[in-house]
DNA sequence: TGACACTGAGACGGTTAGAGTCTTATTGTC
DNA sequence: GACAATAAGACTCTAACCGTCTCAGTGTCA
């Protein structure tokens, strides 16, 4: 008999799901800097002493352990909609779009952003950024380097983060990073991606 | 020369309606239970020293007097709505469907009643019920008491502030008190009005 | 049945954030 | 220049919250 595979390959057990997911809604209750573990606790149906034993370190570990989770869903679903790229413009044109996309619609970031946006925008610049470009490149890289060698692959992935994180943050008259032509437009005009490719 | 006269007939100076509307904000923001007094300066730019100085009492007061200029609102609006009714029904109906109306687009009290649904049911039920009818009554009363004896009057508008509030918080099949109609069935068949009337 | 792992309940002490008071400096007005 | 009103911020006190710990209850597996 087949031994019993997680239905979910995700790296946390269901009660520390519970546990994080509490946390995002207590999150958008009472805001990052106004909700307690106690609010986590009673969201959750955990005892503080459970929390506590699950995430050593309270608050800041939860907050932590939730940005790096989703992080992971963000790349998740956006290797997901990149898969089976057939060129580098290709690949590159649909991870824009799709991150853009996400970033437009995720209720949760849209949410801090309006409420907390000092500790929020923190998070895509100074303090956030260089995780977000190591994550980013830990995902796009293998994919990316179908196309180019690792060096070149790691500094575009990083290039095109920022400016993805840039164009949602403010976006621009010029480019719609939603739109698939206006993306493809853009990488053409300011990434030589066909020199790039020919390396 | 004419002596120049409040533009608003409002009970507050403009510094004390500033530092209110500035509460009203930081409960949308944060909850009531989660604001602080802080959080009013701020908004209002104000200093901690002038709040305390204008509303002694600090945050229990300031909820208090938001409370009551919340229901003199709610009662000014809803007079001027039943102003000029011809007839006894004609008042009651307009003054349900007004109130009922106000209270369904109402964002701030819609945003109490999702977050922190305990303490602001209170308000309706066991804590605040009686002076909302007090309140009602003291308005209502007079443009009540051309149709029907002050006594009576008070007691008819009793009972209907208990019905409104009770169809809004849980809304029925039967009756949609938002509906002119609809109101006016409800009072021909539960309200007597005709025999009160002749009285 | 007994060992073990896990969780809930809640007590406990330390720390911080916020409440409310007061004093001083500043600004604007008559 | 006197006066009123406000801002800024120091100050104390308290309550809320944090993080740790213990103990009791529950379920699992040998």
């Amino acid at each position: 008999m087949a031994i019993a595979v997680d239905a979910n390959q995700s790296a946390f057990t269901a009660l520390e799901t519970r546990v994080l997911d509490a946390t995002k809604l207590a999150i958008e209750k009472w805001g990052v800097s106004r909700f307690t573990v106690a609010d986590v606790c009673e969201l959750a149906n955990v005892s503080r002493a459970t929390l506590y034993r699950m995430f050593p370190g309270g608050k800041e570990i939860l907050l932590e352990v939730l940005h790096v989770r989703s992080l992971d869903e963000f790349f998740t679903t956006l290797l997901a909609r990149a898969d089976g790229a057939k060129s580098l413009e290709d690949l590159l044109v649909r991870c824009i779009v799709s991150a853009t996309t996400e970033l437009r619609n995720d209720q949760h970031l849209a949410m801090m952003l309006a409420t907390e946006p000092g500790t929020t925008l923190m998070q895509f610049t100074i303090d956030g950024l260089s995780r977000i470009v190591r994550v980013a490149a830990s995902y796009l890289a293998p994919h990316v380097s179908n196309f180019l060698p690792k060096r070149e692959a790691d500094a575009l992935v990083e290039v095109l983060a920022r400016l993805v994180i840039s164009y949602f943050l403010t976006p621009s008259d010029h480019f719609d990073f939603t739109d698939t032509a206006s993306a493809a437009k853009f990488l053409n005009t300011y990434i030589n991606i066909h020199e790039l490719s020919q390396k």
